[in-house]
DNA sequence: CATGAATGAGAGTTCATTCAT
DNA sequence: AATGAATGAACTCTCATTCAT
């Protein structure tokens, strides 16, 4: 099997996921689209489900290669403005990867459990890489149990961000991402002293 | 039609498109698990996204009664951890709720845009409620977008609570609540006087 | 069962016949325009093709029975004119006994081929008289086969005025009709001693 | 798609459609008489309609180009009735191309109108080309309107030879052709000059 | 008599998957 | 390796008919 064939069959699988839904994208449409055979398509992956997977599997190590390219020596929540509108710019575009932080790819491939929470955590790596990065600057609370707080971090940007960016204005939108992301830094932080003496 | 066999139907439907999702169910089998006709089924509901959506307004409603229950004179900041608890309490129960929530509904019925929204309001009345009478007792920011701020709380709670509720040990996930609620009431309070002297 | 009410049953069930066709008409619509119970359509006919009988043969008794009224005194050729103007206006209005005529009704009703026959016999019945007054006096060829010839002038008629009537601009219809009515009576009438002085 | 396995799918088609008619007609069935599956079906048609529709374009063209054989150098009124009697044997035997003369398929097909329209003319086209031919040769009356007398004949013959051809015996039968046939000729001829000494 | 809720066989259509070429 | 014709199970929805009330 082609290099070039493969990724094309993928890419245009993930349009047609992304813009149809998994159930009613066909395999004959994929095939179509990439200009291949439905046959061909078959020998990329065993099955739709599989299809569905290796395409998300794609889409989450483009995002995670992505993001990991804000982090570097600046402090970690300068970096982590940085990281959370990347993520979101990239999330706008990529549903799919969306549906499988939010639990819907869950509901559609009950079977493939074990292989979307890999996903899932892989997509949580940058975040516990920076906020390991903050805790060793000195930024963030030494006690921070990474992983749950990653997670956490990353469900309140869902929620913020982008769980519903189809409804109301722009502005409002705005004002929703402002709040959020406040809180959640200022819960993050190191808390000063608090003047006290 | 009798009101006991629709509703029968509709639990059972309602049971299934929980196990099996909305594609995965077929007419037949919300049919068989009724002990009802096929045919009886489409006197209930005129198509099967129109059963999908009654099943929804049931629940929704059961949800906001149930919660409503929990408001009363008490502060509203105290009243306000009832509910989240109550709330999740029944959305960890009811998948369905959840994704119309979530929006998973919004994807699988675009042509119910409409009452899709109006039962996610009816979602929010509660919350929205809630927060009106914090403000009149002084516990809240006058100056809340209550409407706004319900979402935000909505979501949070979703991001929180639910959201992940099938992943992690429990005590994870007790600990990611309690940081969780933590954050929010610190947003909505009214801030202390700071510093005074 | 109230005269009233099958009349009223019947009448519906004609309208409705008429409108959508058979396969595409549903006793329940048929109910539901006769103001009655779907199942007090079952007290009028054992089926729904017992039903489509039971208009067909009032549909045809009315048509004979209106198309009666213009046999008189008057020579035969000249009431020919009329019964076949008379004909022409009822099937216009009375698709179904049109397809009862055409044989349309045959392929619907296989099972009921002995009773279409004699309702088809009964709708030549006016002419099979017709043609008799024309022999008896003097008009009409003495040799004629009424039956037959009764049949061949119905064909005939259905072609020339009712067949393609959905085709074509008035005034060609008007013409076919002309041509036609021209050809058929040339040859029934007696023929003048051709010539000879 | 194998041309000997589309041409067994509409025989069977045709079969079936003559046999049961287009409602009483399931794909399962043509498909089962096939011998091929059902999806099989859905290779040759879009839907059930457009089988219906192939079959009786192959029925109609088929049958043109049967009839088209008798028309050669001899008189137009010589080969008129050969191309009748070939018409009608064929016409027999294909009750599908008949029902579209005789706007049964009409009814079944509205959203067919222009294409059955089309098929019509198609049939009608040896007619039309045949009188041309007549007129030429001087038999037949220069100012006929081919157009409209094609129809006309053709709504003749149906009416006399094929549309009552289930009833009665065959030399019932034989005499309405003699005598149908006599009238229209002697309606297309050139008058002989009257009189004229 | 009259009703209409209930039924379930049967319809047309789709599409993931297979396999001979 | 690559194809796409062929498949048939599974789907949603319709409606003539029945029967308990």
């Amino acid at each position: 099997m082609d290099w070039t064939k493969k990724d094309t069959i993928l890419d245009e699988a993930a349009k047609c996921f992304t813009r149809f839904g998994f159930k009613k994208t066909s395999v004959d449409e994929i095939a179509r689209q990439a200009g291949v055979g439905k046959g061909t398509v078959y020998l990329v992956a065993e099955s739709k489900e599989d299809l569905y997977y290796q395409v998300l599997n794609r889409e989450v190590r483009a995002w995670i290669a992505q993001s990991a390219r804000v982090i570097d020596r600046r402090p970690a929540d300068v970096i982590l403005v940085d990281l959370l509108a990347v993520a979101t710019m990239h999330l706008e575009s990529n549903p799919l990867v969306m549906d499988l932080l939010v639990g819907g790819a869950q509901k559609l491939l009950p079977k493939w459990r074990a292989q979307l929470e890999e996903l899932r955590t892989l997509g949580r790596a940058n975040m516990v890489e920076l906020l390991r990065l903050g805790v060793k600057q000195g930024l963030f609370r030494a006690d921070l149990n990474v992983e749950l707080v990653a997670g956490l971090l990353q469900d309140f940007h869902l929620a913020t961000y982008v769980l519903r960016s189809h409804e109301g204005a722009p502005a409002m939108m705005a004002e929703r991402a402002r709040v959020g992301l406040d809180l959640v830094l200022n819960g993050l932080r190191v808390r000063p002293p608090v003047l006290e003496a």
